[in-house]
DNA sequence: GGATGTCATTTGTATAGACTTTAACCTTGA
DNA sequence: TCAAGGTTAAAGTCTATACAAATGACATCC
C-alpha cells in the first residue's frame, strides 16, 4: 500500500469524505485558515487529499451545512467570519423525554371539555365565530412527581374524531401524532408566572416563574392543535453545539 | 431558452436530486406512503425516476436529515412513525436580534469588575482555585428599551487579553467572537424571578417571570466564559419546523 | 466614465460503475 | 429448539467524467 495518511485512512490510505471534513475543520478550528480566509479550491484539496472532487465537495457540503464555511461560484470557498451559531434540537415525546432521564413516566387527565372557542383563541389560531373545539387540561408525572403541566386545545372541525376520543389513558400528544403525523409547527419558548391553579397542579407557588413552550401545529392550512407545555420549576431545556 | 423547469425536470427530462426529494415528500404527506410503511429501494427509484441511484441517495440523504424517513442497510427505507421533531435555529448576536425587529440598537456596559473565581462559579465552570475573572454586567436596549441584561463571567486565564480591554462600548460577545470564533457551548433556556436589581435594570417588578438563556463556551477544553442573558418580560423565542 | 459583453474560474449537480459495510434472513448442525 | 455461520440485499461511499450555472475579472464600445 502506497500512501500512508495518519489520522484517517483505510487499508489503501484513501480517505474518506469524514476525513476530510474532519481534517479541514481541524485547520479551521487550530487558526491555520482564520476566520475570513479563502479555503483552497476543490480541485486542488481533492490533488492534496488524493480524492476525487466529488468527495472534497461533500466534505464542503457538510462545513456549509455546519455554519462553518461559505460558499460562491467563482469566488471559491472562505472560513465564516463569525460561525453561524444555529441550535439544533429535537422534541421528543414527553414520554421518551421523563424516561430518557431516568424516571417512570405517569399521566392523568385532569379536564376534558367540548365547547365553542373562546375569543382568545379564534383571534390567535384563525378560527371562523363558533368553531367547536376541545379543552384538556393533563399532567404529566416524572417519578410520580409534577414534571409537565398540558394545557390544549384541538379544533374539532379539523379532527373531529377527538370529539369523542377518550383522553384518559393516551396523552392527546400520542393521538394527534397518530392523526396528523406530518404538519407544519410553530413553537416558542418563553417564561410565565404560575397562576394558582397551575401552582396547584404543579405543586409550586403561584406566581413561580416556569418556563413554557408553546406549540402551533397546521395541516393543509388549518390549525389543528394548540398547545402549552408548562414545566415544574427549574426546568432547563440544554442543548451542546 | 431551452429549459422549463416547472414542476421538476429540464429540457432533457432529467429530474434533479431535488426533485425527486419533493416528490417523495410529496407521497409521505399525501399518505401514499403512510407512517411505518417501506419507500422502495434506491435502485428501483433511479429506475422509476430516470436517474442515477446516487442522485436518489441525495434526495433521500436529505429526508433522513430532515426527520422523515429511517434508513438501515439491507432494511431498506421507512417512513418514520413518528416524524422526528426537530427545531433549528439561529443564534444571532444581539445587535442583528433587534436590528431584525426594526429596532435601534443601543449597548450600555452597567458594571465591570475582576475578580476571583467566586465558589459557585467555580464549581460550574471547573475553575481552578484562584482562578481571576472578570464580571460584567450590560444592558442591550431596543428602541431605547431594556431589551436584554447580560450577565457575563470570562475566564481570564483562558483570555488575559481581556484584562485590559475597555467594554465601555464594544459588547462582551462581539469582541469574544473576535479572540475565539470556534467552540464548543452549552446552551441552556429556563425561566426565572427577577430579583430587585434585574426588575429596575429591565424596568419591571421584582417577581416578574423572565426568559433566560445560559451560554457556557469551551474552547479546547478550557471554559472561555459563562454568560446568563435575561430577557425583558413577555420576550418569546419563536420558530418553524 | 459607464454600460455592456465575453471569458474563465469555481462550485453545483448528474452519471455509471465499482467496491464496502451492515444486518436480515436462511441454512446447518448440535 | 436454538445457536452459529454463511448468503445476499440494501444502503454507504468513492471515482472519473461531464456539463450547468454563477459570477468575478477584464475587455470593449459608446
Amino acid at each position: 500500500m502506497p500512501s500512508n495518511r495518519a489520522g484517517g485512512s483505510d487499508s489503501v490510505g484513501r480517505m474518506t469524505y469524514r476525513d476530510i471534513k474532519a481534517d479541514i475543520l481541524e485547520r479551521i478550528l487550530n487558526g491555520t485558515w482564520p476566520p475570513g480566509s479563502a479555503v483552497p479550491n476543490e480541485q486542488d484539496l481533492a490533488l492534496e487529499y488524493g480524492a476525487a472532487r466529488a468527495t472534497v465537495n461533500r466534505a464542503m457540503r457538510e462545513l456549509v451545512d455546519e455554519g462553518y464555511v461559505e460558499r460562491k461560484r467563482k469566488a471559491g470557498t472562505r472560513v465564516r467570519m463569525a460561525p453561524v451559531r444555529q441550535v439544533r434540537f429535537e422534541i421528543p415525546l414527553i414520554r421518551k423525554e421523563i424516561e430518557e432521564r431516568g424516571a417512570s413516566y405517569r399521566y392523568a387527565l385532569i379536564r376534558s371539555e367540548a365547547m365553542s372557542a373562546p375569543d382568545w383563541l379564534r383571534a390567535r389560531l384563525n378560527l371562523k365565530p363558533g368553531t367547536e373545539v376541545l379543552h384538556l387540561v393533563c399532567m404529566h408525572f416524572g417519578d410520580g412527581r409534577p414534571y409537565q403541566l398540558e394545557d390544549r386545545w384541538i379544533n374539532l372541525a379539523a379532527t373531529p374524531q377527538g370529539r369523542d376520543f377518550d383522553f384518559s389513558t393516551v396523552g392527546p400528544n400520542d393521538w394527534l401524532v397518530q392523526q396528523v403525523p406530518y404538519s407544519d409547527v410553530e413553537i416558542s419558548f418563553s417564561a410565565t408566572s404560575a397562576d394558582p391553579e397551575q401552582a396547584m397542579l404543579l405543586n409550586c407557588h403561584a406566581g413561580d416563574a416556569l418556563f413554557r413552550v408553546e406549540r402551533q401545529t397546521t395541516w393543509q392550512g388549518q390549525v389543528v392543535t394548540y398547545v402549552s407545555l408548562i414545566y415544574r420549576p427549574d426546568h432547563r431545556m440544554t442543548t451542546r453545539y
